[in-house]
DNA sequence: GTTGAAAACTTTAAGTA
DNA sequence: TACTTAAAGTTTTCAAC
């Protein structure tokens, strides 16, 4: 991964519909050898995906908050992460240091639907406890840090 | 917002470099129709942007941390919010209920770093005290959920 | 890495129900 | 209004270099 890929990579970031043309015009390559690029950092792993970002509200999903899950005694981490990732409103997850096993994200339409996802969580075999943060208003999410991207 | 633009959206949040003229195939639609759709759903602001998504390891980005942050009590939200968006290490920030005024999402190369993000965070006006659970692994990531988007 | 060319896609305009 | 088709311009994609 050269500085070229870096500053691709940063391109799609922003916008991840560019076309290989302008990210070679913005690059200085051909669109040729930017699709090229593209290619092999994705069969690399290094780019995972493209997403459409979509207003949550505006699509009914007016409600987010971040759970964590503490563990029973003899909880199988991986085993409670499947069981987590089977929730479609758990959008993300993270194992995390502490005395709680991980933090998700929820987010559903509204908190009758949350309090039913969070009893969905409890009855998952490895859970001992929940800890729930409603969120209030998400001020900004996902933003890529392009640090050292950009230049670097 | 009809059951097209629906499909249309939870495509585009699977793919979001799929084609208009993919997407015209998968709801049957034509390109044109497709492309007029996704234009006014941008301009609604339902779709709000496209970004490529990046293994953050393979960008240089291995240390990931939620981050809690007690207000003092003549802080103003507005202001710390703006505050946190100025660090580029602080990628999502929710304002939420309960002691702390917001929970953050950070990320960054080292430990080291983290230690510094955390010191300037607690220098910002109206900051009072953070906490910070550092993140072991991620299991998933902003996964799309389509519910009530896939169908209906 | 480049160019060149065919196929595919985008995007606007004009026309239909 | 929302769709389609048509057509010109662009982009993609795959050779060959």
């Amino acid at each position: 991964m050269d500085q070229l890929d870096r500053k691709i990579i940063a391109e799609l970031r922003n916008n991840g519909r560019a076309t290989y043309a302008e990210l070679g015009r913005t690059v200085g390559l051909s669109a040729s050898s930017v699709h090229e690029r593209v290619g092999k950092l994705e069969a690399a792993g290094v780019i995972t995906g493209y997403h459409a970002v979509v207003d949550p509200r505006r699509v009914g999903l007016g409600v987010t908050a971040l759970v964590g899950i503490q563990p029973t005694d003899t909880a199988s981490d991986d085993e409670v992460a499947v069981a987590l990732g089977e929730l479609p409103e758990v959008e993300s997850c993270y194992a995390v240091a502490g005395d709680e096993a991980f933090v998700v994200k929820v987010r559903v339409e509204t908190v009758d639907e949350l309090e039913h996802t969070l009893g969905r969580l409890r009855r998952i075999d490895g859970v001992a406890r929940t800890r729930t943060t409603v969120v209030l208003s998400t001020r900004f999410e996902g933003r890529p840090n392009n640090t050292g991207l950009d230049q670097g």
